[in-house]
DNA sequence: GAGTTTGAAACT
DNA sequence: CAGTTTCAAACTC
């Protein structure tokens, strides 16, 4: 396209930009520019919108300007690696801005500071629901700037400016944006003027809210973003969803608004792009390689056009959340954790709706999701909502177990809040389950993750939390030498939470590749080599995804399936929930019997089920014999552990929901909401290093999907035992039962590996081959458990 | 840290 | 669907 040009000339100003002061100045005064080249490049420029995370990351409250000139400057500087960079510092740099900025960081400082101590929840969710607002805003803003790049200027203030900045007027903008920058940073430190400035943004706001609200929702949405007030009043006003924006916006709003902006600038996240934006091009051209290489059968040529729009958005939308907290690391974290759960952000969106702190939004998303699934989370708003959610689920998963010991405050309360959105969302596709209720109640009046980890219940949440924190910690680790780092998590046992791959060849685009597997980025700490599973190529692991997940819609399913527990626990035995759990697809191991990590149903702390074919299996959380594992065996690794794992290990039929989440391909969905199931997973690896990831992505996934399962009838199975075992805890127990019965049942085993597929469930399971197996333990389970049941 | 083992994932 | 190859983690030294 045009954008080379632009492109080039956007690079000599940048260089000059960052080198002079003068020239940030006057970049100040003319923002447009930058934004010009940038509508031409976002159109198709995935990397544009790559770097758009940057611009969330230095949006800061203070300046509209930047936050525009940022995220055109993102779009348009998407070839230019420094450029984000530098749009980074702009903020700062401007005299203007730079005072604003000042103050913001400092007021982001503060916040941070807050969160971590005991930021009250509500501010935390607010903060992450306007976060993941504001990205969700804003990624759709750059989908409409692009796919509309003579969007029609509204009346508004704002959307002129879009449509200004769109038509690459600099001249006029520049006036509005500087004012509304003032506006915000006046709002970042004091509401009242702030309150007075926004409600002129809002006015403006609201007259192309309404008017545009159905045509260019989008596009104000967009604006609004950048305002913080604008945003404020549009939340307000028209979704007021949720009441809590309402209400929390009195209160905090300026905070949280401001805040996360700060955040955001403070947050390095500006850093990581830049390392991802570093190549741009070069990561286009690399991602398209990728493709290639990856021979990207299908991903959906559209698709892979609509990721390349969308994938930047996403991108931004996922920094955006974990800009929410202050630490940088976590932005990397969320970033990496987005991958997947975008796509099931959006589907949480659509549960979360309530949470959403935009109605409208919601809806959006929600259409786009109801339609596009995976695709749609490529869409930049809709990825930043899921963003938020997704990366938290993913990480949190992956980091929940050892998180458990890292706890950083400061992310639990990030976490929390995106806890709180994600329950949400989960709870309104879980529905029923009192678990993730008490999990989000908990969540709020638990404001330490530590208290949600004492609670069981809590744990879910207290897992993500301190998967967050995990995740955190994991990035400092990862400053270090990321294999020691990893090591040290691994030894740590909590530590684990952030998993680090070492692939070499697979491009860590393939399931090897752990992080990949997980659905979350690479990050740092990972020592893989040729890495594309990094935002920068977001396009090409989705794409790669997609591929994947054709061939097998579970392959990103988390491979434990703990969903029962969840469902269970609020039946009745919130203590045994975690428990049940089983491998989605068991195991084949031969020579390690089951004894070793090498053993996937070991590695996740699952005991082996029928659908194992494994070989002189001694698995220590359960054999698929069905012989419940000795307490000595407990004792030996996980103790606590066990017993829970052995109950869970029975629990795992239930757990079977997993496999309606496999049916999901939107695996990434079920990432977030799951986790708050997931605890019951953790118990197992907390003995170790590291947790299983399948486990956490398990145990998020399972609650996810089944969300799903009541959207899919296919699950029916299992979700109709969900559902029982949610409503009744007697159906949970049925499992639980099962899976004690099994061990005193021995002779349930199904001793032959072969065995799952044995399984008479199958027929009931019929529907999706690829769940059968998860069905197939169930229906095993079953008859082989009845007689045991009774015990019970 | 290097090399081996192991089993999942990918491929045929 | 089964067999083989590839891959990266897990493990050992």
């Amino acid at each position: 396209m045009d954008t080379p040009e632009k492109s080039s000339q956007i690079a000599t100003p940048l260089s000059k930009f960052e080198d002079s002061p003068v020239f940030n100045y006057i970049n100040s005064l003319s923002p447009i520019k930058p934004v010009k080249s940038l509508p031409v490049t976002q159109t198709f420029n995935s990397l544009n919108f790559a770097s758009l995370p940057s611009i969330f990351t230095s949006p800061h409250v203070t300046s509209h300007k930047e936050t525009r000139f940022f995220r055109r400057n993102n779009c348009s500087d998407l070839s230019k690696p420094g450029f984000s960079s530098e749009n980074g510092n702009k903020a700062s740099t401007n005299d203007d801005i730079a005072a604003d900025a000042s103050q913001l960081y400092d007021n982001s400082a503060e916040l941070q500071e807050n969160f971590d101590p005991a930021v009250s929840i509500a501010e935390v969710a607010v903060e992450a629901s306007s976060d993941s607002k504001f990205a969700i805003e804003l990624p759709r803003a750059l989908k409409y700037d692009c796919g509309s790049p003579g969007s029609k200027p509204t009346p508004c203030g704002i959307e002129t400016n879009c449509a200004s900045e769109l038509a690459s007027t600099s001249a006029p903008v520049v006036p509005f944006v500087q004012e509304a920058s003032d506006n915000v940073s006046s709002e970042g430190q004091v509401n009242s003027q702030g309150m007075c400035q926004m409600e002129q943004k809002k006015e403006m706001a609201g007259c192309d809210w309404e008017s545009l609200i159905s045509d260019t929702a989008d596009l104000l949405i967009f604006n609004f973003p950048n305002d913080s007030g604008a945003f404020k009043g549009l939340i307000q006003k028209s979704l007021d969803p949720g009441a809590r924006y309402t209400s929390v916006s009195p209160g905090f709003p300026q905070i949280n608004f401001s805040g996360e902006p700060r955040m955001q600038a403070i947050d390095p996240v500006g850093s990581d792009q830049q390392h991802e934006m570093e190549d741009p091009s070069t990561q286009l051209g690399e991602s398209s390689i990728v493709n290639e290489i990856n021979r990207a059968q299908d991903s959906p040529n559209d698709d892979l056009d609509e990721c390349l729009t969308c994938d930047p958005c996403e991108k931004v939308g996922m920094n955006i959340p974990v800009s929410c907290k202050p630490i940088s690391n976590l932005h990397r974290g969320m970033l990496r954790r987005c991958l997947d759960f975008e796509l099931v952000a959006r589907r949480k969106n659509l549960g979360d709706g309530s949470n959403c702190s935009s109605s409208m939004i919601l809806q959006s998303d929600e259409k786009m999701t109801t339609e596009d699934k995976q695709l749609v989370p490529l869409k930049p708003s809709s990825d930043s909502s899921r963003q938020i959610l997704p990366g938290i689920g993913l990480h949190l998963n992956a980091l929940a177990i050892s998180s458990q010991d890292n706890k950083n405050i400061r992310i639990d309360s990030l976490s929390n809040g995106r806890y709180l959105s994600l329950p949400g969302s989960t709870a309104s596709f879980h529905s029923p389950k009192t678990t993730e209720d008490p999990l989000h109640e908990s969540l709020p009046s638990a404001t330490n993750e530590r208290d949600m980890v004492a609670v069981e219940n809590g744990v879910s949440l207290a897992e993500d939390a301190s998967q967050t924190s995990a995740y955190l910690a994991g990035e400092e680790y990862n400053q270090s030498s990321p294999k020691k780092k990893r090591r040290r998590l691994e030894n740590g046992g909590e530590g684990d939470a952030c998993k680090r791959c070492n692939c070499k060849k697979s491009k860590c685009l393939k399931l090897y590749c752990e992080c990949f597997a997980a659905g979350v980025y690479c990050i740092e700490p990972c020592s893989c080599q040729d890495c594309f599973n990094k935002p920068i190529h977001e396009d090409t692991v989705l794409a790669t995804r997609k591929q994947i997940e054709s061939r097998n819609p579970l392959a990103f399913a988390p491979k434990v399936i703990r969903s029962a527990d969840c469902l269970p626990e609020l039946g009745e035995d919130s203590s045994k929930t975690p428990a049940s759990a089983r491998h989605k697809r068991g195991c084949n191991c031969k020579k390690s019997s089951c004894l070793k990590k090498y053993c996937e149903c070991f590695q996740g702390g699952v005991g082996c089920s029928i659908n194992c074919r494994c070989e002189g299996c001694k698995n220590t959380f359960g054999r698929k014999d069905g012989s419940a594992p000795t307490e000595t065996e407990c004792e030996a690794e996980e103790e606590m552990e066990t017993c829970e794992k052995s109950v869970v290990d029975k629990h795992l039929q239930t757990t079977e929901i997993p496999n309606s989440e496999e049916q999901n391909p939107s695996s990434a969905l079920p990432t977030t909401p799951l986790r708050l199931c997931r605890p019951l997973v953790q118990l197992p690896f907390s003995s170790k290093c590291k947790p299983p990831r399948s486990l956490l992505t398990i145990g998020s996934s399972s609650g996810f999907y089944t969300g799903h399962k009541y959207g899919k009838p296919n699950i029916l199975r299992s979700q109709p035992k969900f559902e029982k075992g949610l409503q009744t805890g007697s159906e949970d127990e049925m499992p639980e039962i099962l899976q004690e019965n099994s061990t005193p049942s021995s002779g349930v085993k199904t001793s032959s590996p072969n065995s799952k597929r044995v399984s008479p469930p199958n027929t009931i399971l019929g529907s999706s081959p690829s769940r059968r197996s998860g069905r197939k333990l169930i229906l095993q389970s079953i008859p082989s458990f009845p007689s045991l049941t009774p015990q019970h």
